[in-house]
DNA sequence: TTAACAGGTATCTTTTTTCATACCTAAACA
DNA sequence: TGTTTAGGTATGAAAAAAGATACCTGTTAA
């Protein structure tokens, strides 16, 4: 598969768009893809998110196959643990770029009067 | 410049979504990319985007400094033209790993299925 | 002098996202 | 047996983003 028109590539970014865009799914995706993280100590890092709306995004990544939902049961106590899933951590990578390029324009467009 | 916490990594990642997210954003700069353009012709390709939406769009990332607004006067008409900005540019390569990896996401969510 | 085109602005409505608040369930604990 | 912890759901309100529609301004073209 390639890109073959402009106006596939814009739906290609389209798609990515949706997975690391709006105003949690960069930061949930940052935070599991440094480690695997339980549902409140989430919501305890991205701070002002609620369970409801942490609960949607959480979700819709899973069903995405972005992360995998995963059950942890030991003899004391059951929880659950959100991890990148084995194609989910192909976005590290990208992650990385993202921040890469972000500290260039902060040079440019803040660094300079800042 | 870089990157001391987790925490400001996730600022970053927010800044560059600020830029390429949202509905028209990373369409308008993927077209201006291409090659300078002018207002209608953007209106036109982009399709369902109101005049009030391109205009407010733009005027945001002539802000961001990502593009300029050019006036061109020639002896028989007078347009605009908006071009990438010197450090605008530099989000080509950026939007191509998008895409890059977009297609990979692409193969793998829908690849095996359809 | 009037119409047409380019490049917009102004208002208001609709849709989508996010938030606030309250509540629920199962397991472990004391 | 009653409370705490973990991981949520339900409902409605508020805020943000996008759209529809109408209108404005300065050229050029007939």
């Amino acid at each position: 598969m390639e890109v073959k028109t402009k106006q596939q590539g814009i739906k290609v970014v389209a798609d990515v768009l949706d997975i690391i865009g709006g105003k949690w799914r960069g930061p949930i995706l940052s935070y599991i893809c440094d480690k695997p993280r339980r549902f409140n100590e989430l919501k305890s890092i991205l701070g002002r998110i609620t369970s409801a709306t942490l609960s949607k995004e959480l979700r819709y990544l899973e069903e995405l196959r972005m992360i995998d939902r995963v059950e942890i049961r030991t003899e004391t106590s059951s929880a659950c643990e959100y991890r990148m899933s084995q194609h989910g951590k192909s976005i590290k990578t990208l992650i990385q770029h993202v921040v890469e390029w972000g500290l260039q324009h902060r040079k440019v467009v803040l660094g300079e009067g800042v």
